[in-house]
DNA sequence: CCATCGAGTGATTGATCAGTCACTCACCAT
DNA sequence: ATGGTGAGTGACTGATCAATCACTCGATGG
């Protein structure tokens, strides 16, 4: 993450508030149907000016997206830390629950499934793979788990995806209880 | 009107065509990036007649959406089928070889993951919580196993939609082993 | 021979959007 | 004051695309 300080120039600032701005809108519509527009005007700056701080749609896509993997590694980090045993169990347990707090607000969440869906573009792919490798490196590193639980962790992390981009938790139907058992919100 | 049990009128040929079409185009460039010319050029008619089959786009997408899980359902039936034994580990493990070998081609799996990503729309969501329902409950009643086990089949088949769309299978790194580690292509 | 009907299309419309460019304005050092 | 610099914008362009509509063509049947 870019330090956020008295050093920085007002433009590296407004770069920070447009990456924040473009996590809004491109969780909101995804890569494709999320307008420049739409993300100026949650930075109450013009259009133009998005392509001043960004050479094109893709790399502040990007640029939402490498944010996005950090803020996931650092709160598992911190789940992580609220657990002194040194059990790989409790550990991945915890890292759950702190990725099911960071991502309640949903925007983390749906980014990453948008940005699934648009890795047909390199650069977005690329910044996918990048991201999923350091929270899969990152949770088996910091855990001590074996790889199949690390597998295990993060094949329930995309369930749980699932399970709220569809909202099967708030919906009646014993299938859809069967998915988002223990899914905690 | 004319829905003959087994004579299809040749316009209801046609939208059989054009649904394949679709399945092929929507799975390449997902829904809000895939113009309807192409679906059009790929089934080898004009763009205006799609919309004499369809009322429109999002109908369309639905249409290739019921097919894709249609045709899902049909996998993991055959890969019940393999396995006179009636136990409910067994039965999940054969179906999940049968998905395996229905998404080789990544078509039916990148469009379930461009209509997670499309999911914003309120048909499209419809249609894929439906389908995700015809899936989990064939899985369910079919094999007997216990609802957790349900879930961790449907929770690995996401893990498998993930390694495909980004290849990992095919990536160096300790972190892709991991992931990929025996999802069957 | 003529009337009808379904299949299928070309041409167009209206809207949206990524990206560009010439420009203004405020501030600061000389 | 002056000239330079970086922040920020309005107005535009070129392209794309969903959707519509008036039309043609060929087969069928009376």
């Amino acid at each position: 993450m870019t330090k956020r300080g008295a050093t920085l120039s007002t433009s590296d600032a407004r770069r920070d508030a447009v990456v924040d701005a473009a996590i809004a809108e491109f969780a909101r519509g995804g890569y494709h149907s999320t307008p420049i527009s739409a993300v100026a005007a949650r930075a109450d700056i013009s259009p133009a000016y998005v392509f001043k701080l960004f050479p094109g749609k893709v790399s502040l896509f990007v640029a939402a997206l490498d944010r996005c993997y950090e803020l996931v590694v650092h709160a598992l980090s911190n789940g992580a830390a609220r657990v002194e045993d040194a059990d790989p169990g409790k550990i991945l347990y915890e890292m759950g629950g702190a990725y099911a707090e960071l991502i309640a607000d949903r925007n983390l969440l749906m980014l990453q499934v948008h940005a699934q869906s648009a890795a047909d573009t390199p650069e977005i792919a690329d910044a996918v793979r990048r991201g999923l490798a350091k929270v899969t490196e990152f949770a088996r590193s910091r855990s001590g788990a074996a790889d199949d639980e690390v597998q295990r962790f993060i094949a329930y992390g995309q369930l749980c995806h699932l399970v709220a981009t569809l909202d099967l938790d708030e919906r009646a139907g014993a299938w859809a209880a069967v998915l988002s058992a223990g899914i905690r919100h």
